[in-house]
DNA sequence: AGTCGTCGATGATCCAGATCAATTTGCCGT
DNA sequence: ACGGCAAATTGATCTGGATCATCGACGACT
């Protein structure tokens, strides 16, 4: 296994010439909904990295000296156990926190999927921030409450959910993602590879791929570009999701 | 299936006469990290809530219009498929937050495991709260945090762990958790029976027997009373854990 | 004390998805 | 255009845990 270890780049935010204010993403991430103060209070402490793809952002089990926002491209968050097995606990996108858990140390490692550019916030200036501006506690709390409601979607899944479900639940999901965000919600776009969904799903990349199979036979889907799958019937992938 | 419908028995916090200030488990939960004045604004707004074993607290879907605190007895709290399936997304003790996912409705069912009493804090009330205690915010979100690596690890115990592993880390949890609170962590208390280890494990009842069998024979826990398990050798069950 | 109903344990069999094993496809650099 | 390599697909086989079925133990009622 040829594991890539690269020095995460950093740069202090003015040196890339966006500010906050200026940002792609203001409105999808926690940005938006802050006032000019509080916007102004991140500002002073965010940094920007940039990651390439397979590149570690956060490691499980080290201090927890920051927290992350996506801002473009993909990251997957995963825990291991000590023989391999690997299970994803989520896909992030821009707008996304990473690392929101303020614990002493990560629960998951973090690795790009793609280049990935996140704002770094370190973590004894944000509480120093969550204590002048509490709304920002707030709107944190908004966003683990949202994060927990998902990992008890991901349970339910994990544990009581079949092959076909797992995979129809999942590519809904993406779907329902892009469309909240303002995408279209087809073609479904899949920045991660089929061993990355099946360590999402709990499966093998095998049953992965034989469940896109069965999909594509019978026209739920169609294979769009690589790493594109077109939703055609979203009706019955509904249906799927729960047992249909 | 015998469903039993009882009303929930709902009284103001004064008419048990006992103020927060003498609260059993003031240490354990939320409250005893709070100053005086944020204590009496939680005692203003707070209401009791007796609860039978078997009784919902918490329904699946119904709009969020309060937020629980166990004082005393035990929860679980699930999620259904249409068709039944059932995955349990905690067990809950005193001193646990339940509806704390600040979302419109909620985001699963909870019901009482036993004779059960809870402190009700009406969701809009709790907001105003908040806003005039940011500090009460900060505590929420630890609180949100812990239950959010809880839930990662469970992902990781539903996603890739076997039965053996799954009912290893399952015993050792709930021995480190009692140990945590200042109980002895042998043995082990299980309020809830085998088909609700089941459905937290995603695994059947019979499996759950079995793995119990084995672990009996190879002599790594004893059973006590009846819903007792006495750990014999903690370390061959952390081995267990991660497959030792 | 007897009866019923529920829960837990255990045995027999089955099957969804894992594992093992080839191919095939696509992508990269040259 | 041409290897070379990693990822995806497909097939054959195996197996851990599910399912189906039975029985015993306990507690709650008369």
């Amino acid at each position: 296994m040829p594991l890539k270890l690269v020095e995460i780049r950093e740069t202090p935010a003015r040196t890339l010439g966006a500010p906050c204010s200026a940002c792609d993403i203001r409105d999808i991430s926690i940005c938006g909904s802050l006032t000019t103060a509080e916007l102004e209070g991140l500002r002073r402490i965010v940094s920007t990295v940039q990651c390439a793809a397979g590149q570690a952002v956060i490691h499980e089990g080290d201090p927890a000296e920051a927290l992350f926002n996506v801002v473009a491209g993909a990251v997957k968050s995963y825990k291991l156990l000590p023989d391999g097995r690997r299970q994803i606990t989520g896909f992030l996108f821009p707008g996304d926190f990473l690392g929101i858990a303020l614990n002493d140390t990560y629960a998951y490692t973090a690795e790009a999927l793609q280049a990935t550019r996140l704002c770094r916030f370190p973590r004894r200036r944000m509480e120093a921030l969550l204590a002048e501006f509490p709304n920002l506690g707030q709107r944190l709390l908004v966003e683990a409450s949202n994060e927990l409601v998902a990992a008890q979607d991901q349970m339910l899944l994990l544990g009581r959910k079949t092959a076909k479900e797992r995979l129809a639940s999942f590519l809904l999901a993406l779907s329902e993602r892009a469309a909240r965000l303002g995408r279209p919600n087809s073609p479904v776009v899949l920045p991660m590879g089929r061993g990355d969904i099946a360590d999402y799903l709990g499966l093998t990349t095998e049953t992965i791929s034989r469940t896109f199979t069965q999909f594509r036979r019978s026209g739920v889907i169609r294979q769009a570009e690589r790493g594109e799958i077109e939703i055609v019937q979203h009706k019955a992938l509904r249906a799927l999701t729960e047992g249909g």
